[in-house]
DNA sequence: ATTACTGCAAATACTTTGCATACCG
DNA sequence: CGGTATGCAAAGTATTTGCAGTAAT
């Protein structure tokens, strides 16, 4: 059985109740690092939660982005990928595989001046092909 | 009139036959610097071209971006938006008003060794508040 | 008892596919 | 004629919504 005290106090601490689906969904992004789409996150957690629904993941993640623990993660057109927030890094991602790897990258320099804008959020996406694959 | 000249040469130079639905979609690309999806390139268009259609806004789009002409852009989770190619920068969204500005940003750098990845691609994406909402 | 959480089914939104028609060389 | 472009309708996929049942305080 897996120690989620952590997880509790971080939860708890953004005033979500820890329920054991919140828990564990927390849980799995946080140690996946897949940047899971609801779909995976539903397949992993369906076979345990077996009256888990995706709505329940749709409702937990739009949450958790709500209250800034994890982000939305826009890489394919089509679906939402998701991640648990950690310090700012770029994705690359595999044209042929299709995987997402994390990649360090320093702080972005704006060349313009941006002390109008509020700046929330930075998300550094690369694409082209993995070293698995080339 | 407008004088799509410099539109039908970079088409031809791709390889891509011009034809006027195709050279007024490049164009509005190019102009509206909006990065429109695919709905709003085809209801701006849809009024001077009636029998103009999704689909082939939709098969236009993914040609230019197969022949590098176009990119998709992922900004939004629930779809695409494109923009005509040029230079590397990044875009600003506003979480208030939706609008997309274009910033310009130094050139992304590594702290990873990515020698053997190969990059065709980069974005970045910021969000927050913009002048006018703030 | 009241509020919050979960889950099913239906609805919506975006994109792709299959196929028929129209256009161009 | 032969190949490409266009467009309609249907299918596919991801996400949201409405509402009812369940659990927690």
């Amino acid at each position: 059985m897996k120690n989620y005290d952590h997880i509790l106090k971080k939860l708890k601490e953004k005033g979500i109740r820890p329920s054991y689906i919140r828990v564990r969904i927390y849980s799995y992004l946080e140690e996946s690092r897949i940047h899971p789409t609801v779909d995976e996150i539903y397949e992993f957690l369906s076979k345990e939660i077996l009256t888990l629904s995706k709505t329940t993941v749709y409702n937990t993640l739009k949450l958790f982005t709500e209250k800034g623990l994890a982000q939305q993660l826009n890489i394919e057109g089509n679906e939402l990928r998701y991640e648990a927030i950690r310090g700012f890094h770029g994705h690359f991602k595999c044209e042929k595989c299709n995987s997402i790897y994390d990649m360090k990258i320093s702080q972005l320099e704006f060349e313009d001046d941006i002390s109008e804008f509020v700046i929330n959020e930075e998300q550094v996406l690369v694409t082209g092909v993995c070293p698995k694959c080339n």
